[in-house]
DNA sequence: TATGAATGAGGGTTCATTCAT
DNA sequence: TATGAATGAACCCTCATTCAT
């Protein structure tokens, strides 16, 4: 083993050091605004739950709104992998079929990322324009989604005729209040996702499907 | 007119002038908690919108966050006063009446108090345990309604089987969905009210029915 | 009866009223005062007490530390008034007589106003500069007095060789710290005037007689 | 050296740091609050004369009334000390020889902290429910010690028939009023504490020993 | 004279961020 | 990289006093 390499060894160790860390920190930071909300937590609050010093925190994080909005993206990111599902065109599963699934996977990631969902229901509006332009960009998509395979659905068939923008937004509706119910009932609390699950598909594909 | 009148008089004309200054405040502070958000609005700000001095706004409220209690009290209370419709019994309209009445009647008061709404919407959750607590309660008396309707509705036989608390946030949540997106529209854009409750119901009343 | 009698028939009983009010005022503030203090008694608190209108506390009064002084004047004239007994030269009582006199008159204003002179004790020093310069010369007034009076007893010989300055300290000590016990006592309690006087006077005595 | 040591080192170089630069804004605001007495003491006149910034106060000191509270203490504290000698018992010394040390301490205590004194004196009552209490109980303990020691020298037969709780009244009286008087003296002005507390004890003596 | 709404200077405290060690 | 003392802008609220009616 050369000098190089050992450098190369130091500095990737450090870099994997660094990233735990910092990955550390992020997680504890959930906790506390996910316990406190955003407006009610204090730099302080979260560096003494991670037992680091104040300017820690400023090595890893630019500021406040920073981590936060870090945390905000984690999240919109983890929900947007399950929905992707949503296809048009010839080979594509029928929308019935994307539907369960993708409001399946949408319950799934918010049963496991409650606490992060949690903060996105109660506390990522109304902070920040950065932020506020996220979320807006993040519905906006939900809902171009849901409008695109509603039209599929029409063209083949299987939705009936309707407002496919008003009904959208009532199907994005129901999603977003059923997840903020479930995220902000107690962590420990058991949630029965398949029954959740199904009766907010059975819901919404009678408000769409043809009769 | 004798002393007595004269005095009654003076005094309800202070009242009176006192409530306008005062309504004319929280007119004021409304829209500024609009343009700006909870957070970001400063007594300030109110202050100088409102053309008065500093203490005159204690002279009227206590905090800002009694103003903006205030305000949200309004707007629940215009919400409720057109939702407290929803009866059951056997004298009392059918379901799907009831409910046409009542969404309709919300998107109105929505439409024609757009900016309270957005206030609602964008940032009444996560200030405060007093407020976090009154929308609490606010959406669980919704909640309560519909489930209440629901069950009633399938006693009558118009409603079909379904999860009644599920179903119940999936109505609430379409509302509060179809508010929010209409709330936070331009000030001046049109909204078509018969056509987004007609989608809104029809979209909603073939969810519960009977097929 | 003419004119001109009717009209300082009028301006008498103007001028009597206006007296009035003011001493009522006056009464009301120094029971507020005597409650919570200089600095804790807000002009709301007086005009409250007192049932007038703001404006009209300042039509009879300059300002808060006006009112305070007033009262403070009010009490420093009283004491005076029993100090003022205290005479030299060769036909005046001798020393004992006069201080018996003089002690028992103050602890019995002080008995008599005890309200009073709980703020002249707890509240009347460090608050303004004239008020400060007032007390000060007061007090110093009174020091003046036992000085004289103990000269003036050395030289009839009653009064042992001492240091007349330090001396006149003490006393005015014993006399200040008895008067605060007794006045911040509840102002239902009883004090017993002639046994405390006698007690004060017969210490004081005993250290400034020759033996 | 090892590691341990250094990083004791440093702690310990970080603790004595701090308690010198809190016992420095703490000296600071001593003298701000002997020039201008409690309530015309503003947080920025302590911080300017300091020369530091508003935060820092903050580190140090809880608020206003905290740091104050604390300076009171000391100054009681030291009081303290120098009184605790009254003692009674077989063994103990003569009571005319505590009181004569009792009487040199304290005075030589009130003139090393002149300017705590002069704020105990002028400003110490009637601030806050603390505060006060605080007093009470110091000049309570005071009283107490003196009625014990008066007690002890009449069983001793040094003390003549008196009434213990007056007398210790008038004692404390002449000792708090010597105090007063030379504590607000020019902070330059030299003190015969000799003389003072020699004349101060021979006039309390000669009120309570048997002739 | 009486009223009480209006004023606005002023002060205490918080907390995100910086920086010397 | 890690520390935590220091910073100071920001902001809410109080209350003595004024003034139009």
């Amino acid at each position: 083993m050369n000098e190089l390499t050992e450098i190369d060894g130091r500095a990737r160790r450090a870099s994997e050091r660094r990233e735990s860390r910092r990955a550390y920190i992020l997680d504890t930071a959930l906790k506390v605004f996910a316990r406190s909300g955003y407006h009610q937590t204090r730099i302080s609050d979260i560096i003494e739950a991670a037992g680091i010093a104040r300017g820690t925190f400023y090595l890893y994080f630019e500021s406040k709104s920073a981590i936060f909005l870090e945390l905000l993206d984690e999240l919109v990111v983890e929900l947007r992998k399950h929905i992707v599902g949503v296809e048009q065109g010839p080979g594509a599963a029928p929308v019935e079929v994307q539907l369960t699934t993708t409001v399946t996977r949408i319950l799934e990631t918010v049963e496991s990322k409650r606490t992060l969902t949690t903060i996105l229901m109660r506390e990522a509006v109304g902070l920040d324009e950065v932020v506020d332009k996220k979320l807006q960009e993040f519905y906006g998509n939900l809902h171009g989604y849901i409008v695109l395979a509603l039209v599929e659905g029409q063209n083949m068939g299987i939705v009936r005729a309707l407002d496919t923008d008003i009904v959208a937004s009532c199907i994005l509706g129901t999603v977003k209040h059923v997840m903020e119910r479930y995220a902000t009932l107690d962590p420990g609390a058991a949630v029965d996702v398949e029954r959740v699950g199904g009766a907010l598909l059975d819901f919404n594909l009678r408000g769409v499907l043809q009769t």
